[in-house]
DNA sequence: GCTTGGCACTCGCGGGAATCGAGTGCCAGG
DNA sequence: CCTGGCACTCGATTCCCGCGAGTGCCAAGC
């Protein structure tokens, strides 16, 4: 029995002070929640949850605010995922509709996160690694000169420019376009890179090939290039931020939590860690205060979640502080990835 | 001669705040400068500049801060833009030539900009509207679905999906591309536009064609796209910033300063107004304070200059505090501007 | 006529004291 | 186990005052 209602004070004084920003006592918790009980029972359900580390005093003689273990069992065991209005799904879907090509998908996702949520909004590109190749085509702009477009199955398109040593015929050009696309197409990047490799095993070792001065085979030459583009783990790491005029409404605390995020957000290693623990289970990741390796972001959360086929092609979610709006975080999050899931899979 | 150590006080008080972040009173002046005056002349020399706008006193028995006016004199005719160090050089030009595309440029430049400046960097991808077509590629997925891909010469790469009505062979595929390369490579995007359009005239008024219900010239698609393409200026307004990290450094007035900046770097449209200033002349573009029509900016400046050839291709500068180091931000400016122009033009 | 030392004056800032009040812990009674 | 009462704590706010950097002005000097 009390401890049903313990839970169910946790509960109030989350809400309460994720809406008023200030520690909450135990004569306003009775007044804004139909408790049924009078302040002083309040207060010793209070003295209990914070003895067991739910609850933390600033000042021995303020309100009680939310621990990050507080905030734990709030999310886990507490709130219950608010789902989307109607009207919200439809301008979720009408916004991210409009999108012409991936990068614009991309942006549009991380303006409309940070637009649902009012906070930081993180959105990292397909990886490369779970995508499959659509087509590879071989453009020759002078008969010496390739380009080499590389399309993926997410929408991504690479490109390179390959200088050949020796002139390259139309026909073998259009022989050497079959063959890449035959061995390719379809493939996930990790086999695509060993069909092509197995097509021209020179080029397995092209160091060792040019220091010798020999002459590159055309196919060699292009294979390693592709193989390079597709290895490119540069690529891998894009991603985009937005939203961050939402971290003027931190108002206290800019040293203590603005500008350790401020850093973080330029650091794409750092976010992608962050954003990389979500990507497993189809299910929205959070990250509070201090549960992770990043002391500097003790009082920042991190709301994610894969997306694609399967959940597992990237990831995309929110920073904002612990003290947020979790339920309707997490849904925004979790609608923003289904379109986005959706809209890859159409296109 | 009084009015030529007027204006060194005047040089020397914008050093001085600056560097101190403080009002910069008289006596420290005489000590901190070789001006070889007593303290009460610099005073004579302050109350004739106040009166004459170039400085302000924020409170009676405080120092003074240049004004608007003041850095405005002070970057225009005391200010001379202090030259790179050669490591300096070294560093900008390894960082930046280890590019290997467009968008590798414009993030690098970004990254760059805003560590040597310690501001927030912005830089606008290169325009469409002045950069010429390259090349352009059709690419025949299956018999009915096409890709294009339009190459520009700042590297930038465009790619749209055609569905065409009927099943096109690959010999009136490979008519279609020669006649196409033949009207636009080489030509300015305008121009460009215009020859495509006179190649297949009935694309002029696609929605009447398709209302009609009429079956649409493979060749008229096709234009159609490209036209439409070319004429997406969705992205020509891309912009990309970075270095937000650094208005952590704003320290104090976050509400005056760093909240309505934080929003302005979220307007597109306003960076590019407040970019755009300064295509123009191949000189580097200061905006100081109010000077322009954002008065939430009042307390930034920006410093700004265009790239590419003839330096109209598009801009790239910095947004920071009016008290800022103009000297030093201009050098890194131009500096970063002129390698930018050099590796577009190279490659 | 410009420069300089002297001098009275201003006023923001920092520190300390007093006050206020929201909130707590505890206890005794229901 | 809940509740009302009560003494207590302590951060925040306000007020006050003295300090001192800096100014403006003036009369004397170069």
């Amino acid at each position: 029995m009390q401890e049903e209602r313990r839970l169910a004070v946790l509960r109030a004084i989350v809400e309460d002070y994720v809406a008023t920003e200030e520690p909450v006592g135990s004569k306003s918790l009775v007044e804004r929640h139909q408790l049924n009980v009078s302040p002083a029972t309040i207060r010793n359900d209070m003295a209990a949850l914070e003895e067991e580390g739910y609850l933390h005093q600033p000042h021995t003689s303020a309100g009680r605010v939310p621990t990050d273990k507080g905030y734990r069992l709030f999310v886990d065991r507490l709130s219950t995922v608010r789902p989307m209005s109607s009207a919200e799904r439809r301008a979720i879907s009408s916004f991210l509709d409009g999108a012409v090509d991936l990068d614009d998908v991309v942006h549009r996702s991380v303006r409309l996160l940070s637009q649902l949520t009012r906070q930081v909004a993180v959105v990292q590109y397909p990886t490369l690694s779970r995508s499959t190749v659509r087509h590879i085509e071989l453009v020759a702009l002078t008969p010496s000169r390739l380009l080499l477009v590389l399309i993926l199955s997410t929408g991504r398109v690479e490109q390179r420019l390959v200088e050949l040593d020796t002139e390259l015929a139309d026909d073998d050009l259009a022989a050497l376009r079959s063959r890449i696309n035959l061995a390719a197409t379809g493939e996930l990047i990790a086999d695509a890179v060993a069909a092509l490799q197995a097509l021209a095993p020179r080029a397995a070792e092209p160091a060792s090939e040019q220091e010798a001065g020999a002459v590159l085979d055309p196919a060699a030459a292009v294979v390693e290039t592709l193989v390079e583009a597709m290895s490119d783990h540069r690529s891998d790491e894009r991603i985009v931020v937005g939203g961050t005029a939402n971290l003027a409404r931190y108002g206290d605390s800019f040293d203590t939590a603005v500008r350790p995020l401020l850093e973080a957000l330029e650091e794409q290693v750092v976010l992608l860690k962050l954003l990389g623990e979500a990507t497993s289970g189809g299910a929205v990741t959070v990250r509070i205060g201090t549960e992770g390796p990043y002391e500097e972001l003790s009082s920042t959360s991190v709301v994610a979640t894969g997306y694609g086929p399967g959940d597992a092609l990237a990831s995309l979610g929110i920073v904002g502080p612990t003290r947020m709006d979790y339920p309707g975080t997490m849904a925004a999050v979790r609608a923003v990835a289904r379109y986005v899931s959706r809209i890859l899979d159409e296109s």
